[in-house]
DNA sequence: CGCCAGGCCGTGT
DNA sequence: ACACGGCATGGC
């Protein structure tokens, strides 16, 4: 019998997108004013709320902290002490001072030199840094800087788990994410004169509004507005 | 009160 | 290579 969705995961993402895009409309990510702020918000995010990451940029915010140069005035223990809403700060703190000493030492201190490095060599020097992982370089590439790279996170490994996008392979490991990454790049591969950089900026904006939506530990498929993309393979599934 | 959050890292197997 | 626990605080 015909099936009204394609089988290929990478299309079955795009619809996906797609469908999303129609549901919640431009997402405006990353939510901040600088390339500064969008970096040192996606440290302070890792494995945190979005809530608690704004009770910290608040705090550096009012401190005058949320620019390269008040970051730079700053000891790491008053910068732990501002950050300590969003949690794990022992790490992160040190962290953030090792990102500003990477940018003054190799670029000079400046964002934009940094930017335009080129892409893999970039995403290497970020992963070396203490505190960066995959989603974090990820993430800097793409919404601090510009770069055209897809960010995977724990929602979209979720969703494309549940609909049969992947194979079940668990978190928290270095394969699964860049499948994912791989997924979202063929999910968007059919235009190649397309944007890249404004839709995958556009589609982890969106995975992580319906994630944080319907695509929690305890997930709500039934009112998530891509249910109707759900491929059930059991029955059980079915009826939820 | 207990579980969870827009991960990452060190350690043990 | 991979699984697993620690890291810390605020929301719900």
């Amino acid at each position: 019998m015909m099936r009204r969705n394609p089988t290929d995961p990478a299309r079955r993402l795009r619809r996906m997108h797609d469908q999303l895009a129609r549901v919640y409309g431009p997402q405006h990510w990353w939510p901040a004013e600088t390339p500064f702020e969008v970096i040192v918000g996606a440290y302070l995010t890792q494995n945190t709320s979005w809530k608690a990451v704004e009770l910290s940029l608040a705090n550096l915010r009012s401190g005058g902290a949320l620019n390269l140069e008040g970051l730079r005035s700053l000891s790491v223990d008053q910068l732990q002490d501002l950050i300590r809403p969003s949690g794990f700060h022992s790490r992160k703190a040190p962290a953030i001072k090792a990102f500003i000493a990477m940018l003054d030492a190799e670029f000079g201190g400046s964002i934009q030199r940094l930017g335009k490095a080129s892409t893999s060599p970039l995403r290497d020097r970020l992963l070396a840094l203490p505190g960066v992982g995959s989603e974090t370089a990820d993430a800097i590439l793409l919404y601090a800087l510009g770069h055209p790279v897809p960010v995977a996170d724990e929602y979209l490994r979720r969703i494309a788990l549940r609909h049969g996008l992947v194979n079940p392979v668990p978190a928290k490991n270095r394969k699964s994410y860049e499948a994912l990454v791989q997924l979202t790049r063929n999910a968007f591969s059919s235009d190649p004169e397309a944007n890249h950089a404004q839709l995958f900026n556009e589609f982890h904006a969106l995975t992580v509004a319906v994630g944080k939506a319907f695509c929690r530990k305890t997930p709500d498929c039934a009112h998530c507005p891509l249910a109707s993309d759900l491929r059930p393979s059991t029955k059980t599934e079915r009826k939820a």
